[in-house]
DNA sequence: ACGTGCTTTCAAATCATTTTGAACACTCCG
DNA sequence: CGGAGTGTTCAAAATGATTTGAAAGCACGT
């Protein structure tokens, strides 16, 4: 019975939504095509296949290919088989909460983890020039270990809040909502 | 007396700092220079010139210049003058949660505010589509509709803690702090 | 008004990222 | 086995971002 309708092209808003979100997604550190191509599977009734994807986004095949492998990658979008399908076809990860919380463990925590142990080495080397006989180097360490200290309980707080983020959000949206929002003054 | 020692080559672990925070500054979509000069600039003792800059992180005269402008226009780091000295010294903004709530405060917030508007404008158009005659377009719609609902809430609730945090900041570190933290389970 | 010292601008060059498309690989049938 | 239909890879091309450096601009002192 009447196959299902191939989106070949994007009802406009459709390709607004997607394009927003690619921007958006881009501006966060991933490719924009992540964010577009996740978005339509996102809004698709049922899963799609690559050559879909490739009509509705103006893509080639190899692009659509590596961006999915990159989204499968993140874990935000699944291959689902069809029933006597050839093809592959994918659908996106629809729990937003469970997917940013992946992604943020993944990604901001390894960078904010590298800044701090930067930041932890530099400390230790100045604390030894902060030992320093002459008075004048003695007070630029010390201003330099008081800055550097500053920046480090600021990666500290940043992992903090990822981890909050991540736990609390592993489990569903609303704690999370009442988490960030509840307890302003 | 002792001319200020130009220190015209970073010690190590400066380096080293200037660069994480340069990366990390990156992957915020700023670029890596704003990060490494900001940087320099924080862990000095007194401000530094331009040239200064230019030798100690090995960029041109114009990449300081426009970095130092970006700088400037993001308000992190200030023109500052210094008795009888003809050059332009510059200093960094040293409260850190002052700049980053200005830095939330413009950047993603423009970008977040925009995802609303074109979540808001497709959820409009699809509110026609749920009117259809077809129950199966009708499904469709619901279905998107539903979709976009959520994204727009989560646009919603970014902003939402983007103000929170903007305007936490404002005042202080230390609430913020409380803030963010206090609350945990 | 001119020269000096510094800063800013901007077109061209460089460098990095993303995209393409053609070649290869795999799988499912006949 | 062979071929059709898909999926993946990868080197080359396109695009996009950043950096350079030379030239133009400014401001000050003479």
């Amino acid at each position: 019975m009447a196959g299902r309708d191939k989106p070949r092209t994007l009802w406009p808003a459709e390709a607004a939504v997607s394009d927003v979100v690619g921007r958006l997604i881009e501006f966060w550190g991933f490719k924009r095509n992540m964010g577009r191509v996740w978005t339509v599977l996102y809004l698709s009734p049922e899963p799609l296949s690559a050559e879909d994807l490739r009509h509705s986004l103006k893509l080639s095949s190899g692009a659509v290919s590596m961006t999915l492998s990159d989204l499968s990658r993140w874990g935000v979008v699944r291959r689902v088989w069809i029933q006597g399908e050839r093809k592959d076809f994918y659908a996106a990860e629809i729990q937003l909460w469970r997917m940013i919380s992946r992604v943020f463990k993944e990604r901001e925590k390894t960078e904010v983890t590298l800044a701090i142990e930067a930041f932890e080495e530099a400390l230790s080397q100045l604390d030894r020039a902060r030992k320093s006989a002459d008075p004048e180097a003695r007070a630029r360490a010390n201003l330099r270990y008081e800055r550097i200290s500053q920046l480090l309980e600021l990666a500290k707080l940043g992992r903090r809040l990822l981890d909050g983020l991540v736990s609390t959000a592993k489990v569903d949206a609303e704690p999370l909502a009442r988490f960030l929002l509840g307890q302003r003054s």
